[in-house]
Formats: C-alpha cells, sequence, structure tokens
DNA sequence: GATGAATGAGCATTCATTCAT
DNA sequence: AATGAATGAATGCTCATTCAT
C-alpha cells in the first residue's frame, strides 16, 4: 500500500548526487568533471545522468535551491516599506550570506551567452523590482540597471572566490559596492 | 657547420610567440590551446614549450609586459600634485583602456593555485602608494586595502568579460567602484 | 499472498513488449535503444529481459509473426494454379506491403553473425517451392536460387529504407528486379 | 636541401592510418570505432585527429581512391561507342570488382540524408551520362533515374556484404539487376 | 635549436545488461 | 514477477606535453 518501494534508493542516491554536485560546484564552478562528482556520490556515470539528463541540467538543479532562496528573499522585500532599505538588505544577505559561491558566479554568467540563464530569471525578475522601487524612492543611483547590478554581484563572486579566505574581503567589497550604488549627493 | 646569429633567431621567436600569447589571451584568455597560439605566431607547438615551459609560464609572460607598463604609469602617478586625481585617473585607465582584457582577469585570478601573484607584486607596491596617498589626501575611503582594491578590479574585470558587449556597462561599473571608494560624504 | 493469475499478466506485458518492439524495430530497425521498447511497452526494462534474454532474442522474437504471416502467404501460394503469376503475386506483396521496413531489413541481414537464420527456415522452404514450381513452369530465369532471391529481397530492403521516402523508389526497383527475374527472351 | 625533413614519418602514419581504416571501413563499414581503427594503425586516438579532423572525413578519405578510380572509368566510357555496351560494363566493374565493400554501401548511403554525399557527386554526374546515353540508345529502361540506379546499387553491396562469401552470389544478383535494366522487349 | 607529429589522459554522453527492492 | 535504478564500458573528440627528426 505504501506506494514508494524502492523509491527511497533512487532518491537517496539523486541526493546524494545532487550534495556532491552542490559541493563541488560550490568550489570549483562549472568547471569540475562529471565523472568527479559521480565519484564523489559514490556512483557511477550512469546514475547521474539517470537523474539530470545534461551537466548542465545538474548544474541547474544544484543551483536552483540556493536561487529559490534568494528569490523568495527578494520577493518578500518586494512590499517592505522602506523600499531602499530593503534594497540594501537583500544585497547583503546575497552577497554576504554563504561560503563562497563559485557556483553561483558561474550560474549569474548567464548574460554572455550560453548558460543557465533558465534559473535565475525569477530573481531577475524580483531583483528588477526592488531595485526600480529603490531608485524611485532616491536611495539608489538612477543609472544603474538590473543588468549592471547582477554584473556587479557576479564580479564581487568570482573576485572573492579567487581571493580565498581573505578576512574582512567580502564585508569591505561589500561595502564599496553599496556606498557606489547610493545616490551620490 | 653554418654558423648562424642563433640567438637572434630565438629572440624573434620568443617575441612572435609573445604577441600571438598576447593576443589571443587579450582575446580568449587561459582557455585558448597552446597549438592555436603556436599556430598564430607562426612557429610549432615545440618551440612554444622550448621558451616556456609550460602554459601557465606562457601567460605569466604574456601578462608581464602590460602589468609593467600599467606598473610604470602608477609609479608616474604616485608623485603627482593631486593624489586623489592621480589615483582615480589610474583606475580610470586600468579598468576602461582597451578592450575587454579577458587574460587581465585571469592574471589577477589564481590565488587559488599560484599564479601571477607574482607578476603583480611590483603593481602592488606602486598601487599601494597611490592608495594610501589618496587616502591621506582624504579622497579614497581609509578602510579599504590595496588587497581590497585589486580584487574589485579583477572583479570587474571578470564580471566586464562575461558580460561581453553589453553597451556602457563597464563605463557604469567603473562609476558605481569609483563612487563607493570615495570618502563617504 | 494474493493468489492472482500471474501469468496472465506475464503473457499481457509479454505481449505488450512484443508490440512495442514491432513498431519501434519497423520504424528505426535494430538501433533502438532497450529502455526505448521499454518505456514504449509501458514495462521496466527488466520486464523485457525476462521475456527475452537479449535485445537480439527480441529482435527475433518481434520479426517472427511478420515472418510467420509472409510465411503463410508463401505456402497458400505454393498451389496456386499459374505458379508464375504466384511468384510475382507473393514478391509484390513482400517487397510493396507496408511501409518500409526496416525490421525486415535488419533481419534478413546478419549471416556474418547469427541472427535470424534461424527465423527465416520455413519462410526460405516455402519460397524455395514457389520459385522452383515458377521455374518449372518457364516463369523465371532457372539460375537463380532460394539464396539469391532472398539476397536481392534483402537489398531491396536495405536501400529503400536508406532512400527514405523517395516516392516511387521502391516500385521502380522492384519492377527491375521482377523484370530481371524473368525467363529472359 | 631536401625540403621533406620529417614529413616522411608524418607520411607513413598517415598512410598506415589509411590503410588500417580502409581495411576496418571495409570489412564492418562506417560503424567501427575510430579508437579500433587507431589501435589497428598502431597509432593513438590524436593521431588519427591530426590527420583526419573527424571520422566522417577519415571514412571519405578511406573510399576516396575507390571512388575516384570508378568516376575516372565511369568518364572514359562516357565517349564509348556503344552506350549500352559501356553501361554495363561500368556497372560490371562497379559491382563485381573487388571484395565485399562495406564501406561503398555505406558511401553510397547518401541519400538518406546525412552522410559523405560530398565524395560520391562526380561519380553520380558521370554515371548519369552513362545512363542518360544509354536510355538514349535504347539499351536500357527509359523509367529508371541514376538515383535508382544508387539505391539498386546500394542494396546489392549491402545484401552481397551480408551475404559473405557465397560463391557465385554477386555475379547472379548482377544478372537479375542486369536483365531487369534492359528495355523490355 | 626548431618542427610539428605523436601521445594519451580526459571529457560529456549513451546504452545493453544486472540487481536490489 | 516486475520494476526501474545502477553500472560501466564505449564513443567521438580535444589538448597539454613529449620527442623523433
Amino acid at each position: 500500500m505504501t506506494d514508494r518501494p524502492l523509491r527511497a534508493d533512487a532518491r537517496r542516491n539523486r541526493e546524494r548526487v545532487l550534495a556532491a554536485a552542490q559541493e563541488a560546484f560550490a568550489a570549483e564552478g562549472l568547471s569540475v568533471p562529471l565523472d568527479e562528482i559521480a565519484r564523489r556520490a559514490g556512483v557511477g556515470a550512469g546514475t547521474v545522468y539517470r537523474h539530470f539528463p545534461t551537466k548542465e541540467a545538474l548544474f541547474e538543479a544544484a543551483i536552483l535551491d540556493q536561487v529559490e532562496k534568494i528569490t523568495a528573499h527578494a520577493r518578500d522585500l518586494t512590499t517592505a516599506d522602506d523600499p531602499g532599505t530593503a534594497f540594501f538588505e537583500f544585497l547583503e544577505q546575497l552577497v554576504l550570506q554563504g561560503g563562497v559561491k563559485r557556483d553561483l558566479a558561474d550560474a549569474l554568467r548567464a548574460n554572455g551567452g550560453d548558460y543557465p540563464r533558465t534559473v535565475s530569471r525569477d530573481l531577475e525578475a524580483a531583483l528588477a523590482t526592488l531595485l526600480s522601487r529603490a531608485q524611485q524612492a532616491g536611495a539608489v543611483r538612477p543609472d544603474i540597471s538590473v543588468g549592471d547590478l547582477l554584473t556587479i554581484i557576479k564580479g564581487i563572486f568570482l573576485a572573492a572566490h579567487d581571493a580565498g579566505a581573505t578576512p574582512g574581503l567580502r564585508e569591505r567589497t561589500f561595502a564599496v559596492m553599496t556606498d557606489g550604488l547610493r545616490t551620490s549627493r
């Protein structure tokens, strides 16, 4: 009667693959060989492909969690009383949250042309709202687009990843960015 | 038997390789195949390896020139009358100069490994002077280190390259950065 | 515990697999992945293997039906009044019947290996009768054996499949074959 | 002064690869793994790719020799006095020449849609001339196109390959084909 | 010294077959 | 018995590096 007879195993494996992928992608970005991920997950390469049709798909799935949380947060702040505060709070959350996310950097690459544009659509939309409200409220310089903003964030991720564990670096980098984004007086 | 000026030949080859490498790396970053560089230089792959033990070594060498010029420029500005102006002028030169320098981005990377940390020593020193003078003059926020600054520049390069030919993006990004670097009023 | 008519279920499954295999093989030949057949049949790959030890075995089984029908037809015509007409009518039926039978082509292949030589024994026998009667009646050239004939039919199938949907091609090819088979005058 | 210093080696290898490819393709058609060819040639896979950019290219090259000879022969016969004899002589040469050519069969596949259409262009042209002259001379049935003819030849190759070494089979098959092609009286 | 040919490990992806549930 | 998940060997192709000439 229980209607998940052996799915349990598959789900376990799927999650192991996903976990391995998240870890690997977070640490090294898209360049991790898929076989490596399979090995870390303790499964054959074929198993990875059973769950994810493509390396790209695996990557998107590995990112999805993070992006969804971030997006949800952005949406919440969309209706905040103080658009300026909301905007900067969001950025702080995004940029300073977890560890160094090489994968997020790769995810945001999209613009250039090829990769996981899919994933970030909603996030981009929410961020656009956040940004324009903050601009209308006079809290953020008006000459900046969402694209610009994403590029800047991307840059911070990439650079911060490369810079490794330098203490306080992300915070200071973030401070420069936010100050640069405020309406110049 | 013939006693030709071999050294001259060798030097010429080295320079052709270097030039080809610079061009190729600037356009596409580290990912250019070495064979491609050899072909563009009109030499065999073996010749590249005679002069540079490794693709990495070639890359560092290809960057060196640029970095040296930039460094020289930084040193010149070190004694300028207006430290604030000098500082920002330098940044503008660095960030907005030629096309998208994918190689510089790649060059400023790599601390996880071991890469061009070597290369940029002198540049870093000159930039340190430029920065601290500008800070002492009250033109630049005091909570920023040279490392922070390099990270930020790196980020702009990487992100801008990925963003491709988006018009005005580098300029706006640059504006955010500079405004963020100024002493907050 | 439940004592369901398992055999019936199994038989149903076997037939669904077979039907799916026939359809798939007819359309694309041996190259269809077994998983695809399982999916079309609505069963798991394991089930396919329970009924057929090997992809090859499944293929032979999938062909068997058709071959048996063809064989039956051949046997019927064996006693026809006009052996010449019977022979050519049979060929027409065989070659021009349904769509392009990629599977029949693949079936008639494979002697290099070991394949359906098995399958076609009876067909070959019936066809032999048909042929020799037609030859004795003076309607078909006498220098041709059943093996030759099968090879020629095989060739038409293979070539026609590769040629795709070229209109009229099978008909013209067939015409050449039949004219070539008639007693030369 | 001799201006082929080490080309000798390369040429030798290229030829070994080509020879291995010809043998392998002739025996098994396009399906032979490229690595297998490399192994038979005693070289690494990379070496094969140095000489031929693609498996397809290697295949075309392996066929080229044969096709060129055949084409040359066809062209010669284009101006023969007796178009009918010329046509059938050509077919005989083509179909009965060497051993079983699985590769030629694959080469003629083109129609279906994807493969080495390139190679056979000239052959097709020459054959077209041969055919239409023979048709105008009343030696060959008028309802047949070059495409039909190529399909038929293709079929004979494929079928003959599958039929293996059956003695006289190709000859009899060929006889049926030629008789079927003659103007019916 | 230079050449460019050869190597071979590496990569993403597919698929027949096996096996735990 | 059935399921469908897992396996792992293949496959076409790329590229840093080595080496015979």
